[in-house]
DNA sequence: TTGGACTATGTTATCGGTAACATATAATCC
DNA sequence: GGATTATATGTTACCGATAACATAGTCCAA
């Protein structure tokens, strides 16, 4: 049998309270009452049921993070960054990370999530705030953030990059390599970052004075193998940009893949710029020039508030952008 | 206030087990009294208490997944796979998913895993069995699987690629193309995934009748950087190998920088082999050349031996091997 | 028609802790 | 010195579900 906090008392002769004020330092317990108790615990290798613990307290001690249900959502670099972050918070912290990888169908599997009291916050991660039924998430009474996508309603707090600065900068150093047509990727516009990428570019085309060319646009939603086929089309245009600015990493990989494949070179017929700065961009040949954005922090500072809000030292709703910044490499 | 199965039951003019029973359609219920009681639950909006529900059963359809505490860890591309197969498995199960980024140094941390009763069970990854108190995880009764470390001993299951195979392999095709000096990167000998690729490589050596030069054999430990430094010492060695083998991908994309930036082409001056097939792997130039192993089907079979063990569907332990196969690519 | 089997439901105890309140003794204060 | 406060500990109830056992009614076969 498992070893309980009842057996501790017995063996101590003390009650489970006193027991529970040795193990959670709360209360006072005489010096001698507590040390004979806490050999005890060693003794008999006594380890709280997390389980009880919770249902008692009503604290489980545990975040979750919720992603999109999908293949290869784990290999995604921006959200290993993330996920690194937010441990990286935690692990000083006591307090366990569960995943929810989720369907945005399916209202049941997201009402649980938010209601199932498995967890004391969530982390929304890459799901836009208008897919069905995801706003259940953030409804109730459970501490929620999200990451990278902004809400601009008053509840929800939201830990997000300078999305639109970041499209700036890359737009205006393209521009100042001589570059004057400018073909973009577009990533999900249900998201706000992507939504922002966008307005970035088309801000930074009237700024510096340069047509839009809607031919010059192509969806890629966030998506590597879309971006891949769907730049095909900009590149057999007649009239074709010298220069692409891609709303994310992944997608500047499949575009330059495909532009290669079909014998153009990259950054001789086409400079590409990305965004996020993913592990793999700097080990490419040519390396990737992208707009860096703080995934780790982004992560940790998430975590960080999400824990003020749970400890009621911060009120929510908490709104906050992380800067961001150029990396230029060899694709420019 | 949060909606109870009391609520419910009381609403439904019925106790809570009958309410408790059409949840988890156990025993019998009247058709009409089952009705009544769903649509109570869908007005309330009702969703179990997943903590409570835990305590009572003693089962918290949840698994974890232990892992080393380090900074990149979610990086690690092996990892992300893993992840992706168990989450695969485990999303059709109603069965979650904790993450328990471990330092192997901490039994206390490392005790509270294993009998905190906050998962039904445990699959281990990367962390020796050597490791202080990593056997602790396995000892008790909670059913565990390790992935990518055997374990001699009687007791405890795992899941395991044809490492020997796989060093065989890489081996062979270097002497099939012509290389008789072959070097190696090796992983950390405490774990068995990289004492068996060792064994592989010596092994291979003795059949195909070449030297084992110590010069040759440099210390990695699964770690990039590590083998970025380490190879100098062998690149400056007057008798060079021509060719290395490495235990794993990323320690060969540590050498292959090193030997670049030495101003050595790869595969020209040097064939390089790697191990895992990491994502990266097919994106570089050159791409490289690498043992496969199933990293994907590791998770997800980890996952569905895990949970058979859970229901009593299969006796621990149990002990099984993926196949391997080599993925020819430009660093050869 | 009587007992066994099955269906539908309820009662009670329990899982292993913590919260809230109560109590007793010791220490402090005016 | 009596009231007040702090320290040390205990008692009881409860968190929200399920397990295990109990009960009452129905149906059918012997």
């Amino acid at each position: 049998m498992k070893v309980t906090i009842a057996d501790i008392a017995r063996k101590a002769g003390v009650s489970k309270m006193t027991v529970s004020r040795v193990i959670n330092k709360t209360g006072s317990v005489a010096i001698e009452t507590k040390e004979n108790i806490e050999r005890i615990i060693r003794e008999m290798d006594y380890h709280p049921d997390h389980i009880a613990r919770s249902l008692s307290s009503k604290s489980t001690r545990t975040i979750g993070i919720v992603i999109p249900k999908k293949e290869k959502i784990f290999m995604d670099n921006y959200i290993a960054h993330v996920l690194s972050g937010v441990s990286e918070v935690l692990k000083n912290e006591d307090y366990r990370i569960m995943l929810f990888p989720v369907d945005v169908t399916n209202e049941f599997e997201v009402s649980g999530i938010a209601q199932g009291n498995m967890v004391d916050g969530l982390i929304i991660l890459k799901i836009s705030k208008n897919d069905n039924y995801m706003q259940k998430l953030s409804d109730g009474k459970l501490p929620t953030i999200r990451i990278n996508n902004r809400d601009d309603g008053e509840q929800v707090s939201f830990i997000d990059s300078e999305n639109i600065k970041g499209a700036r900068l890359a737009m205006e150093y393209l521009y100042q390599k001589g570059h004057r047509k400018i073909g973009f990727i577009c990533g999900r516009l249900d998201e706000t970052n992507g939504e922002d990428r966008f307005t970035g570019y088309r801000e930074s085309l009237t700024n510096l004075g340069l047509e839009y060319n809607e031919n010059w646009v192509i969806q890629g939603d966030f998506d590597k193998e879309l971006a891949y086929r769907n730049i095909e089309k900009l590149l057999a245009l007649k009239d074709k940009p010298t220069a692409i600015f891609s709303s994310d990493d992944y997608m500047a990989l499949g575009a330059i893949e495909k532009i290669q494949e079909m014998g153009y070179k990259v950054p001789d017929d086409f400079a590409v710029v990305g965004f996020d700065d993913i592990d793999v961009a700097s080990l490419l040949k040519p390396a990737l020039t992208t707009v860096q954005q703080p995934m780790h922090d982004l992560g940790a500072e998430a975590a960080q508030i999400l824990l003020d809000i749970i400890r009621g030292k911060t009120e929510a709703p908490v709104k906050k952008f992380l800067d961001v910044k150029l990396i230029i490499r060899e694709t420019t």
